[in-house]
DNA sequence: GGTTAAGCGAGACGGTACGTCACGTCTTCCT
DNA sequence: AGGAAGACGTGACGTACCGTCTCGCTTAACC
């Protein structure tokens, strides 16, 4: 089992990080700086969280859970039981909103990540995506299609419509373009 | 003008770097090394290109600029004449086909950019895509679409598809998409 | 406590910036040179002595600490018991024997050192020399007649009389200076 | 002939740099402040002096040029006629003085020689030193005397004394320890 | 409740990349 | 034609980062 303190610890570094990149620049948050503002030494940062991708994981993983729950096994329509074009509008909007309330979050891990796409975040969201897809409109290379939906979603990208404000805009052009496709 | 020298030595540079990162790991691939294998001191790397940055920039600057003279000056369906969608169709399988001879170089710059969005190529890349598609489907949010479009060519995508020799796919994938959304 | 590589890495590098001063010019031995022959990173050569300067300190206190030791514990006339005059004329013996034979280290010293004068060697051997100047003659400008005689140790001069392997003249003009000021 | 444009600059360069090194601490005036300063080119200074040993030496040089007139040409004491013994008092009691006024120029200097001991001014003041002390105590080594009485004229042993405003303790010093000597 | 060993905490340490700075050179332009 | 100007080349220095390692301590489970 985990040590109490190491689960305190653990929780203080997460919260840490996040602080530090919701008030600093990327670049200016660094391990040696999450493990000072988590109260902790820098040993335990990278003991917890084996090095900066992991961390950024485990951030990312943090504030996607509720998501993930919602896709398997809440209401429709991002849950079970909707029509794949509602559930995949849905699960569009709620990735768009999700992002947007955590784009430093995401591009963190985005920067520290080698291999995004065979991350278990993307891997999952893509086979869902993909397997809507391909229940809603056969005829499309579903696989593909999921990937350059998915690329869209690039915290460049967000970060440039959150500056404007413009994330609405965002969210339906997106969601306009997946209704075309699928139809 | 520039001094013979410094045009000798930006091509070496250019150059070197070019074959490091096809023959390397793109980590492995400091400004030290570039500058080794160019023959020049690292002080004239950073002279020269500010920043690894800038050096990346320059390189896919490099790669870039025959596209960019066949866009605004070539025959068509690339350049001036043909129809928007042909054009744009165009466009893509042309990017795609250059991103995919170049990935290493594509994925250099992308990890060594601080606001890619902004970069001289992005901005011409984009108002290029979003002026065609404003004038083929007026009823479209170009701008944004242009966005949604160039979001799949991130490296992570290219390299991934590159790697199963799958390019093809991904080009004609995207010209169906685009199709679609124009029709 | 030092950790055991710590310690280890010290010596190497101690032992490897000597060898170099030794066996190549001054101006070509740069901490980038120094790290390398040490098998150590460079940052690791910055980290343990901070600076250039640091080093060279590090390097002419490893060679001082003896005379350091036999002045204050070690027997007659160097060390305490002997007659003032005796004891002076001992100590410049020693340490011009002692800076022949480390001509280059001292001159890196020297090269390297913002603030001489108050480095700590030149602190404790200044007030050395100061106190038996004044237990020897009191009408002596002790503290003024101590930089005097110390000027005369300056690796520039020492080099000379190295070049020429006059370094005993050098001793005994030294000698009979001070015997002549003390009298 | 020196075209009068080239006069004009060396003596702007100078003036510059003499201007700089009584303003600002010496490890900030590079080359390229000097020049621009003087509001000229890198490339005049170098192309004037040669290299910052150049320049600083020139520097000494246009200080030291009266009290090198005085000495073999001027009236006694420091002029020739005195007797030796006074002449050597003078010189150092000059010397002091013109150093004292001078001192960032002469540690300027001091710091970028490379072979202070053979530099025009050094060797001058030796050979005058040395004849000295030889005419008026032949039994001393006088070439060795003169070198440890030159000895400590160190910039920074005339710094520290400046700083606490005790030249003048320096300079009887100093004339003390010949009397001593040649007595 | 005391003991102990395994996990944990802390940060010193190692190494490499980046970028700055200053010196000195060299070409190009101007007078 | 020679001097002025500064772009250019070069290497050294030092900083900052990431990730490792060692040593001392804590805690949780067991006696």
């Amino acid at each position: 089992m985990e040590r109490a303190d190491a689960a305190r610890n653990r929780r203080a570094i997460l919260r840490a990080a996040e602080e530090l990149l919701a008030s600093h620049d990327l670049a200016e948050v660094s391990m040696d700086r999450v493990a000072a503002a988590a109260g902790v030494g820098k040993g335990t940062v990278f003991h917890r969280f084996g090095n900066r991708e992991g961390l950024m994981r485990a951030l990312v993983e943090s504030r996607v859970q509720a998501l993930s729950d919602a896709v398997s096994s809440g209401p429709p329509p991002l849950g079970p039981g909707a029509p794949p074009a509602s559930r995949l509008a849905a699960f569009f909007d709620a990735v768009v909103e999700l992002a947007t309330r955590n784009v430093k979050v995401m591009a963190a891990f985005e920067q520290a990540s080698t291999d995004r796409l065979n991350s278990p975040i993307y891997v999952s969201w893509h086979a869902h995506v993909a397997g809507l897809i391909a229940s809603a409109t056969p005829s499309l290379d579903a696989d593909l299609t999921a990937h350059l939906l998915l690329g869209s979603l690039h915290s460049d990208l967000m970060l440039q419509f959150l500056k404007t404000g413009e994330t609405d805009r965002l969210a339906s052009g997106l969601r306009s373009m997946i209704a075309t496709l699928l139809r």
